[in-house]
DNA sequence: CGACGGGACGC
DNA sequence: CGACGGGACGC
């Protein structure tokens, strides 16, 4: 069972009153770097094994010790960098020497809210520090020689150990990784969480704080509870979603046996303005496609304590409660700074009661706490996107960006700082516009905004305007096309300020997107193989086309692609029980059809978004395979280059520009070519098989029972099924996280990935298989 | 309307 | 020191 995320990072620590967090966490300039398992072993990973601290013995390090400086790896730079991505190959400055310090094992007991913590120690002295990782998912036969090597690319590990049965000594599929700094231990868990799987094992390695660390260590978590998602939201739409208010340090969606979504999770923080913001912004107000519900986000209950769970009491880690912010008087020194006194006067009424009107409203508020950075509500008042993965707000209200104002400067990873609109960092309308008309899919709208405040700190900076503008909109998106067409127009609505764009967008457009792409827009990647850090070519095109249109044209663009989703919405249902009318015709003869039926539809059907196409029904108009350009708006990931077949698995081009294979039935999705789509491929190539332009003329086997109702039910699935894939795969391929949520179902599914690549005609369970992804289609095109 | 992820401290 | 029973779906 493959859970995405896991609870983990926390970067903000706050721990020594070293600002550390101002500088250092631009962890995310090390990223993991996916090591192949045959070099896996020895490579001794950046840094070189610093081995001195093997091991170190145990003594009780005093405190104090001045060993520990923020290692900061660099300034800020403005180190934005996706977790996820992978773009980079690591270029880990090998970590900087650290003081050896010793640990303790399970050192502090912390009793929950109890007093007094070992942090006081810290503050004062800033020693003793040293950052225990629970790993999980260590494959049993693991060694330390196996792990360590990986560890050492993001620090100093100064102690592996695997944990073994007490009694049996049996390797119990974990092990604790010990580094000096949090830093480290920050960047390796932001590196390697849910990001690498070692080899042998079942799934990615959940990299962690070890229980304890993250009391001990002063690190806070805002932990919101989000319900009323969608239920095929992944991680990473929900994680779209909350980049706004700030970096989102973990998604985790809670998932029944079979994985699917129960429609609630919860999004963490390390910054309690970015709680509130999230809350206020999106409470009640935002709903997700499909959902008819806004969204419940609040800070969440304090974790069910679960049995088994060895876990020291108390617990709770996470702040933002209720009685919290009295209650824990900042357990760090960060959340004081900005809003020390936020419980006190600016807090609302109820916390726990965010739905309180006052929190909801078109433009929620933003309760920036009193913080000097804040601008003013009026300056704030930034339109997000609507548009985003799932939508905007149910009213047509864009929800409030919020602004965090804890200054800390460590957004960093995938998101820029989250919106904290120092006034004048605004994004041109324009540049949304580019990248949504095309298109772009989700990957560009992850971060909406993060290509702006990407390109802020790193090229254009003053004068840019944000305009809430996400032309794009995810498959789910609700919002309706009069919104787009006011962000595209550039009439944004009162509340908002900004919008005094000027000649300097137009530039600013090209840069953003042309230029700082990577970063930001690749929020989720995470590539396999190397070079994620350009974009590709076809990419940056696509993404310049849209300057060559107006606003006005680009609007009408959405307007329509909007409607040809809708109109393909209404009729997936319809085409369902045809569907299965049809199905039952051929099911005696041919089974294998269905899925490769499916992988024409799929493709179909981004052809059938074509923005010219418009309201159309995306007919069968397979000659011309969908211009890039026309599968853009609608087609919210990728370019579908089909690859029918058996294993129903099909190669598709995120927005980043690297292709990913999705299988519709598993929806699993992965980076590298699945095996089963190799082989299959094969074995159309040896039958002769043409390029994927013309799915309809692929070879049929000539065995098939009956042509005509395959070509029936085949043209039935182009013209009406549209969605249904995309709504599987609205979103990026798995890559995600920004916190390292991450979907990676690969490994893990292979149970259904790797269905019989044999196409076994008269295989009933394949035309189950079928049936099923069919109904599964339909469902999801439910209202 | 949904509530917490696999495993957890050896030498 | 003392260390988890009893009870279990409202809005």
């Amino acid at each position: 069972m493959n859970r995405y995320g896991g609870k983990n990072s926390n970067n903000n620590n706050n721990n020594n009153n070293s600002n550390f967090d101002d500088k250092f966490d631009n962890q995310d300039f090390y990223h993991h770097r996916r090591r192949s398992p045959s070099n896996f072993r020895g490579s001794g990973g950046g840094g070189g094994g610093h081995r001195l601290f093997d091991s170190p013995p145990r003594q009780h390090h005093g405190g104090g010790g001045g060993g520990f400086r923020p290692m900061g790896g660099g300034g800020d730079g403005g180190g934005e960098f996706r977790p996820m991505g992978g773009g980079f190959e690591g270029n880990y400055p090998s970590p900087p020497p650290q003081q050896p310090h010793t640990g303790q094992k399970r050192a502090y007991p912390f009793s929950g809210r109890g007093g007094g913590s070992p942090n006081r120690d810290r503050f004062g002295g800033g020693g003793g520090n040293f950052a225990k990782l629970f790993v999980g998912s260590v494959p049993r036969g693991a060694t330390e020689e196996d792990i360590r090597p990986l560890f050492e690319e993001h620090g100093n590990v100064i102690e592996v150990a695997l944990i073994k049965d007490k009694k049996t000594g049996q390797p119990q599929g974990c092990c604790f990784i010990k580094y000096a700094t949090l830093e480290e231990a920050d960047r390796a868990i932001r590196a390697l969480h849910n990001q690498h799987t070692l080899p042998g094992g079942m799934g990615p390695i959940q990299v962690r704080y070890a229980d304890g660390e993250r009391e001990r260590l002063g690190a806070v978590e805002y932990k919101l509870f989000v319900g009323s998602l969608n239920r095929q939201a992944t991680e990473m739409d929900v994680q779209e979603i909350f980049s706004r208010f700030g970096r989102v340090e973990d998604v985790y969606l809670m998932r029944d046996e079979l994985k699917q979504s129960r429609g609630c999770g919860f999004v963490k923080y390390s910054d309690r303005d970015m709680a509130l913001a999230a809350i206020d912004a999106l409470n009640g107000i935002y709903t997700m496609r499909g959902c008819d519900q806004p969204l419940t986000v609040r800070f969440a209950d304090p974790k069910r304590p679960r049995p088994g769970a060895g876990d020291s009491r108390g617990g709770a880690p996470t702040f933002g409660g209720p009685g919290f912010g009295p209650r824990f008087p900042a357990p760090g020194p960060r959340p004081a700074p900005n809003f020390g006194d936020a419980m006190g006067d600016n807090v609302p009424p109820n916390p726990w009661h965010p739905m309180s009107p006052q929190n909801m409203g078109p433009t929620p508020g933003i309760r920036s706490m009193g913080s000097q950075l804040l601008p003013r509500s009026g300056d704030l008042a930034i339109p997000l996107n609507p548009g985003g993965p799932f939508g905007g707000p149910s009213d047509g209200s864009f929800p409030g960006p919020a602004v965090s104002s804890s200054s800390t400067s460590q957004q960093g990873f995938n998101q820029p700082s989250p919106q904290v609109p120092t006034v004048g960092q605004q994004i041109s309308p324009l540049q949304k516009p580019l990248q949504s008309p095309q298109g772009l899919p989700p990957s560009f709208q992850l971060h909406p905004l993060a290509p702006v405040s990407y390109s802020q700190s790193q090229a254009l900076h003053v004068g840019q305007l944000h305009v809430p503008v996400s032309a794009t909109q995810s498959p789910f998106s609700q919002a309706p096309p009069s919104q787009h067409l006011v962000s595209l127009s550039g009439q944004l609505p009162a509340s908002r300020p900004q919008m005094q764009q000027n000649a300097s967008s137009a530039a600013a457009l090209q840069n953003p997107l042309s230029v700082n792409l990577p970063p930001n827009l690749q929020p989720n990647s995470v590539p396999t193989t190397a070079n994620q850090q350009q974009l590709p070519v076809p990419m940056q095109q696509q993404l310049l086309q849209p300057l060559q249109q107006s606003p006005s044209q680009l609007a009408q663009m959405l307007s329509q692609q909007t409607q040809t989703l809708q109109a393909s919405f209404q009729s997936s249902q319809q085409a369902f029980s045809q569907l299965q009318q049809q199905l039952q015709l051929m099911q005696p003869s041919n089974q294998n059809m269905t899925s490769q039926q499916n992988s024409q539809a799929s493709k179909q059907q981004w052809a059938g978004m074509t923005p010219q196409t418009a309201g159309s029904t995306p007919a069968s108009t397979p000659s011309t395979d969908v211009p890039s350009s026309a599968s853009a708006p609608a087609a919210p990931v990728m370019t579908p280059t089909v690859t029918p077949g058996e294993c129903h698995w099909t190669e598709h081009t995120s927005p980043d520009g690297f292709k990913y294979y999705h299988n519709s039935l598993t929806r699993e999705s992965r980076w590298e070519k699945p095996e089963e789509l190799a082989l299959f491929e094969q074995r159309q190539q040896q039958q002769q098989k043409p390029p994927v332009q013309q799915p309809q003329t692929q070879s049929h086997p000539p065995q098939q029972a009956s042509q005509a109702q395959q070509v029936q039910l085949q043209t039935q699935l182009q013209t009406q099924i549209h969605h249904p894939p995309q709504l599987q795969q609205p979103f990026f391929p798995s890559a995600y996280s920004a916190s390292g949520v991450r979907n990676q179902q690969n490994t893990q599914e292979l149970g259904y990935g790797q269905l019989p690549v044999a196409p076994s005609p008269n295989n009933p369970t394949r035309f189950q298989q079928g049936l099923q992804t069919l109904q599964d289609l339909a469902w999801k095109n439910k209202p």
